[in-house]
DNA sequence: AACTCCCGCCACGAT
DNA sequence: ATCGTGGCGGGAGTT
């Protein structure tokens, strides 16, 4: 009975009324055929972006966002945690936020890959990290199968190598609130991702995801509600196009890919690069044949050597890549063609338009480099996109030369271009 | 039937 | 006491 206290459970059962979703149970006769999909996370999130996705916009209010979105706050909340969690927003003050953007997601990504790879090596996690840390199994509680008396205080302490709450010395007495932190939308989300950063695979499907983040053995109940979480925390990372759901032909279950491009949804239209293979059913291969990284990285697969790298490589280059939109975006050189802004629109379309659209772009890949660098040049006197470039470099950098070392070929191939930035 | 995932109750922590 | 957050899981909608 991991969480909920007994009869708390119960008094929820109790109440609610039966949606009245359907068709507004009547209210009023307005029957426009309710869909879910025109309340899903991942549209509601979809419609956030292009809502708040400007360059005038910094804060951002709850209430006025559920206002502006015609939704619940609770909703609001849902998205709000999924997209801080990956750069795009920060919390500023109770009920307000700060937009940072898409040109957040390249750093976020990368602080999590970090941690994640610093976990996964057993080394502490650093103390400055900002937020609390992630933990890859956040396991805990749970299985008193049939004792449910033993509710609140038997959170063991769990031997997560991340340790919430970062008081240097301190030993941690986690309790509730660290507890629901845990538990938390944001670090979920946060975990997640860190899978693909960190994990061979290219797809992962939902199951397969709660196991690795609950670890092995827990009841029905908690893989559940784990389940629902992910649905909800995948929704919105596809309308982010940060990764996209693909079916594979055996099971009837989809699962998720990554992508790590962040784009502003519903913008396919060619602005964008690397566009992941026309999918079908792929294979769970790596097809990202227009990745930099696929470039000629052998990966025999049980050379754990090669797939070290080859993970190197792919986390390397989706840095990279979001950090060249992110450019381009904060650059305003972009044709943000893409944008769409102005009203709401389908969103849930954001997947289908798309293929029409551009074949698998290799061409672009060099250019790119080419153009962006030669295009660069940090004219911009605003402080805050100054200090967003700074981050840039600095994550440039990092990455650079970490990455040097395990691959020449890319040095190769972008040294010059990326030596021109730095 | 299985999969998705919206909805909103209500616990909890902050004010 | 009130308010802001957000975990949670029932059960409706979809496939």
């Amino acid at each position: 009975m991991a969480s909920a206290l007994p009869q708390e459970k119960e008094q929820q059962q109790a109440r609610r009324p039966m949606h009245a979703g359907v068709g507004g149970a009547g209210a009023n006769g307005r029957h426009h055929a309710y869909s879910r999909k025109d309340k899903s996370l991942g549209l509601l999130c979809s419609n956030f972006v292009v809502l708040y996705n400007r360059d005038d916009v910094e804060s951002i209010g709850l209430d006025e966002a559920a206002k502006c979105l015609g939704v619940e706050r609770r909703r609001i909340y849902d998205i709000v945690n999924v997209l801080e969690s990956v750069g795009i927003l920060v919390r500023k003050a109770k009920n307000r936020y700060t937009w940072i953007g898409f040109g957040g997601v390249p750093m976020a990504l990368r602080e999590l890959k970090e941690r994640a790879l610093r976990e996964k090596s057993g080394l502490a996690p650093l103390q400055n990290e900002q937020q609390f840390a992630g933990i890859i199994s956040d396991d805990e509680d749970d299985d008193t199968m049939g004792n449910p008396g033993a509710d609140n205080e038997n959170e063991k302490l769990s031997q997560t190598m991340d340790n919430p709450s970062n008081k240097p010395g301190a030993p941690r007495c986690r309790l509730r609130s660290d507890h629901r932190k845990e538990k938390s939308l944001g670090l979920l989300t946060q975990n997640f991702v860190k899978l693909f950063l960190t994990m061979e695979v290219d797809t992962i499907s939902l199951d397969e995801a709660a196991k690795l983040l609950l670890g092995e053995g827990h009841e029905e109940t908690n893989m559940r509600t784990k389940v629902r979480r992910l649905y909800d925390i995948a929704n919105v990372l596809s309308s982010l196009n940060l990764i996209e759901k693909i079916h594979q032909g055996d099971t009837r279950k989809p699962a998720f890919r990554w992508l790590g491009r962040a784009t502003t949804p519903n913008t396919e239209n060619g602005v964008t690069v690397a566009v992941p293979p026309p999918g079908k059913t792929t294979s769970n291969k790596r097809a990202f044949g227009t990745e930099l990284t696929n470039i000629d990285i052998h990966r025999s697969n049980l050379d754990s050597k090669v797939q070290k790298k080859a993970k190197l490589a792919q986390s390397g280059s989706d840095v990279l890549t979001n950090c060249k939109l992110a450019l381009r975006s904060q650059l305003g050189q972009g044709k943000q063609s893409g944008f769409v802004y102005g009203h709401f629109h389908p969103a849930g379309a954001r997947k289908h338009e798309l293929d029409g659209g551009n074949k698998p772009g290799q061409r672009e890949r060099a250019q790119d480099w080419e153009s962006l660098s030669a295009s660069f040049r940090p004219q911009y006197q605003n402080q805050a996109l100054s200090d967003l470039f700074a981050h840039y470099v600095e994550a440039w950098k990092t990455w650079y030369s970490e990455f040097a070392q395990g691959s020449n070929i890319m040095q190769q191939h972008f040294g010059h271009s990326v030596n021109h930035f730095l």
